[in-house]
DNA sequence: CTGAAAGCGCTTACAG
DNA sequence: CTGAAAGCGCTTACAG
């Protein structure tokens, strides 16, 4: 079988104790005996087995992330910050694929193997600001990313969706821009990305003084790029006429640019368009797109701080917080002023 | 403290022995049995705790995946096959980003970790064919992915990139292009995608007849759409005519079809350009983009399924294997033909 | 500063 | 078909 600390023990001439603590850094040890159990350790290749210390100590050293699908490019970029910060912590990252689904949600947080993780960061899509009371059964500490649950018994990390994006509006109307599109709204919500989104949207209108038109307010279906061409052609094919768009992600941007481009619109000579969530390929498109950084490496820092002083402290000593990232625009081609 | 087994044991009125017979769906149960402890499990909330499974049996249900990087699509698109095929078989997946760093690479493969997972999804970007002897020594079952290492001591799941190479060149080739690009070369390397990829380039070019010639071989730093840009750039500076591009990933091709856009080069009517890896983006890039669909899905569910035989049966118990998926041809309007 | 003992919650043999 | 006992490899209290 493997080495166990009884062997380093042996072989080091002290009891597994001390060869405990030299692992956990103990720090009432006297150097000579450090060294010697290091010797032991490095000679044997003794690593410990992480499952007796879970079993024991209650810890795992693991957390899950739940996203909907690392397919969508702002949630891969969103689990990488996330397995950086973990990783700085000596925490190991197990992800867990929802699909957004609000029962495949609910199961992912009282499974069978919430035993096997010390906390969950939870990127809230299936269930609403009305299940937050489903939150409070929930033993093991948890973080809560997304736009979908304010205010739930736990900590919750999340952007500033009104304030950014009413800064994205009222950065195209500061240009002279006049019929901007509201891309991606979804229809009667309120609270979740969306429905912040688009009250910002309304609030730069109101502080510009530009009246609100319903027609310049396009749906969209989801948060693929699909969905945005979709949506795109649906506004063209409408004979409604606008010079910016503000998109509420970068994905359905991107959806709806293609669509435009070959509708023989010039971006940004006849349409300036800025989206949300600055994915890396944002920086490679033709023409580069202007976005919004949420501060999505900002979030993960955060969640994986405050997960971790909740796993620390247990998971309901501590009273919910909740951390706004600053946000800032990025501008580029998509929005470049026109000479 | 959390509900035990010995607690439905106390409730159901029979021997922990038999709580665990029932988790574990042992055959022979009497039907009342196993409803009495089923409803005692239920009534208390009781879910088992799988570091103490993972001690007592030697297995903890996680298998780890290390890739460079969850920000390329590639990667991450592949992430989300293994986790898939992995769920289906009741698996975990701890995901570790090694950056394709040689060292982090290592220690992913020894580090204290190990010792939480019950096999190892490799996919070898740090490591090279030499360095395979330094596998022989690790205990966990593992398998390969990739194309750095074959002949590994471990199974390879990987995929047809000689031949694919050469069926994408043969279909450019056979629409009348005569001077194609082989984008994405590594100066030097023979094993490893880019090497084996401008081998199948090489063979298409002989069996067409048509001459070799260098200044048609692109040279790309990384797999990054920056540095497919980049060398575009440095192609068209070149002065070298061309009337295709196979590109050795999509990522780059991107990158270099924003490059040759720019300049006024239409795509496909003055270049046609296929790339490598059928990602998502692809399909919605304009033009879209053709490709090869190297069978990412089939080598995520092969992969997982060999790893699971040699988990089950020892990490040495079969002999290496080696597996290589179909693929095929995926023409969108970067290489239309020409009306 | 280090040690001896107990026990975390399961599964593994083994017995009946 | 079910039970009683042992033990996986650690960390936690506690003692000295």
């Amino acid at each position: 079988m493997a080495v166990t600390m009884h062997d380093v023990a042996n072989l080091a001439g002290v009891s597994i104790k001390t060869v405990s603590n030299v692992i956990n850094n103990y720090q009432y040890l006297k150097p000579e005996t450090k060294r010697r159990v290091q010797d032991a350790i490095d000679a044997l290749g003794y690593r410990p087995n992480l499952s007796a210390r879970g079993l024991r100590s209650g810890r795992t050293g693991v957390i899950s992330l739940i996203i909907p699908d690392l397919r969508n490019a702002y949630f891969a970029e969103l689990a990488d910050e996330v397995m950086r910060a973990a990783d700085a912590k000596g925490l190991s990252v197990i992800i867990e694929q929802s699909s957004g689904d609000r029962e495949r949600e609910l199961n992912l947080l009282t499974g069978p193997r919430t035993s096997m993780v010390d906390g969950i960061l939870y990127s809230v899509l299936g269930l609403e600001e009305d299940d937050a009371h489903l939150l409070d059964r929930i033993e093991t500490p948890m973080v809560l990313l997304g736009e979908r649950i304010f205010h739930g018994p736990t900590d919750h990390v999340t952007m500033r969706n009104s304030e950014s994006t009413k800064a994205a509006t009222s950065y195209l109307l500061g240009q002279g821009r006049t019929r901007v599109v509201a891309f991606g709204a979804h229809r009667g919500e309120v609270i979740g990305s969306a429905g912040l989104r688009l009250a910002g949207y309304r609030e730069a209108l109101a502080e510009a003084g530009v009246p609100y038109d319903e027609a310049l307010i396009s749906e969209v279906g989801g948060w693929y790029r699909l969905e945005g061409a979709q949506a795109m052609q649906k506004l063209l094919a409408s004979g409604v006429t606008f010079d910016g768009v503000v998109a509420f992600s970068d994905v359905i941007a991107l959806g709806a640019m293609r669509v435009m481009q070959e509708a023989g619109i010039r971006i940004p000579e006849d349409v300036a368009v800025i989206g949300f969530d600055d994915i890396d390929e944002t920086r490679y498109t033709l023409p580069t797109l202007s976005t919004i950084d949420p501060g999505r490496a900002e979030i993960a820092r955060v969640a994986v701080d405050y997960l971790q002083e909740r796993i620390a402290q247990g998971a309901r000593a501590i009273p919910p917080r909740e951390y706004f990232a600053d946000f800032h625009i990025v501008e580029r081609e998509s929005s470049a002023v026109l000479a």
